[in-house]
DNA sequence: GTCTATAGGACGATAGAC
DNA sequence: GTCTATCGTCCTATAGAC
């Protein structure tokens, strides 16, 4: 991909974050990435294309994202690393917010537009499996099903906690603590009797 | 309100539940509604007001829907009254994918519409705090703080679960398990000494 | 209150020069 | 590859008759 799509992806990345994926203009991206609108027609198909590409970006951004591994934490104690690995999408920095905020608008399109949802579900999937890992490591106790189980739940229920705090229904350090609740919960043994 | 009104409001609902809420035409909203352009304009003042009533709408239905107890199981067991009203929200009828998908437009909006945040949380508060009750009446060891933790969390992981399901990451059956366990494990009462 | 008709503007997309 | 200029369409909102 050359630098100059890549920039313009970013551009979209930020313009989403700020307007959503119903809110990105055209002209507002190409403002946003400094160059004309004939050019972001030179470079991407037409309007769907761009979201398309963005969209596809924001989903390996966060794949990487989660996937770096912080090595202090990864020797030492897996729990931290898994509590850390969710708990990083919590925060109230200029990056989070608008990985955050990008991803949120990312699941909301696909609702309506169907050409999303396979690359949605592929990134989700991929999420889920690492968080699954994460798991098997800090709590090597359970079974592989109840990881996956468990994954899917934390990442959803972060997904939804992320949402509320964004649309302003809960403050931010409320949903970080449930969030780390949620954490424990999973990993208690108790769970395994049960069901 | 008069009847003109609310029956334009409910056609909004489900132009919005099938094209989102940027994707809200004033000209399809007014063929749904049997009435013309001009008439929508007539009882609103704009694209906007529209949208602010219906939100607000959809928001007070969202209560009404929750709050409406099933006297049969009420009485009974109130485990499987709360089990009902959360996966109530997990079904594949019409009138739930409408209710869930608006639901869910009014939450991603919000992130962008700061007007819409005040109603949205008070009607998320309503709704958390109906689904507290529930789970004090059905798990009566528990304190009412710890109540209301896990009437958040359960809540947040519902609206996770249900954007999944309807952005096509999720299948309905496997979100309906994930949420029933973890309404199991929100009611274990190994929580209770854990934290 | 409700309609038909249309003004006026915003936006996606393209043409064509450099 | 990148620009300026513009076309055509779709959409919000209003004018004015009934």
């Amino acid at each position: 991909m050359s630098d100059r799509r890549t920039e313009i992806v970013r551009a979209a990345t930020r313009v989403i974050a700020r307007r959503g994926v119903r809110g990105l203009r055209v002209g507002e991206l190409a403002a946003e990435a400094g160059v004309s609108t004939a050019l972001i027609y030179y470079h991407f198909t037409d309007r769907a294309g761009i979201l398309r590409e963005t969209l596809e970006f924001i989903g390996e951004r966060a794949d990487r994202y989660t996937a770096e591994p912080d090595h202090e934490n990864a020797a030492k104690d897996p729990r931290a690393e898994l509590e850390q690995a969710l708990l990083l999408e919590l925060q109230n920095s200029a990056e989070v917010r608008e990985n955050s905020t990008a991803w949120g608008e990312l699941r909301a399109s696909a609702v309506f537009e169907s050409g999303l949802r396979e690359d949605l579900a592929r990134a989700t999937h991929t999420w889920v499996h690492e968080i699954a890992e994460l798991l098997g490591r800090a709590h090597p106790a359970g079974t592989a099903p109840a990881h996956a189980a468990s994954a899917e739940r934390l990442t959803a229920l972060l997904e939804g906690l992320s949402i509320r705090w964004l649309s302003g229904s809960l403050p931010l350090d409320h949903a970080r603590r449930l969030l780390g609740e949620a954490v424990d919960a999973e990993m208690a043994d108790c769970r395994a009797a049960h069901r």
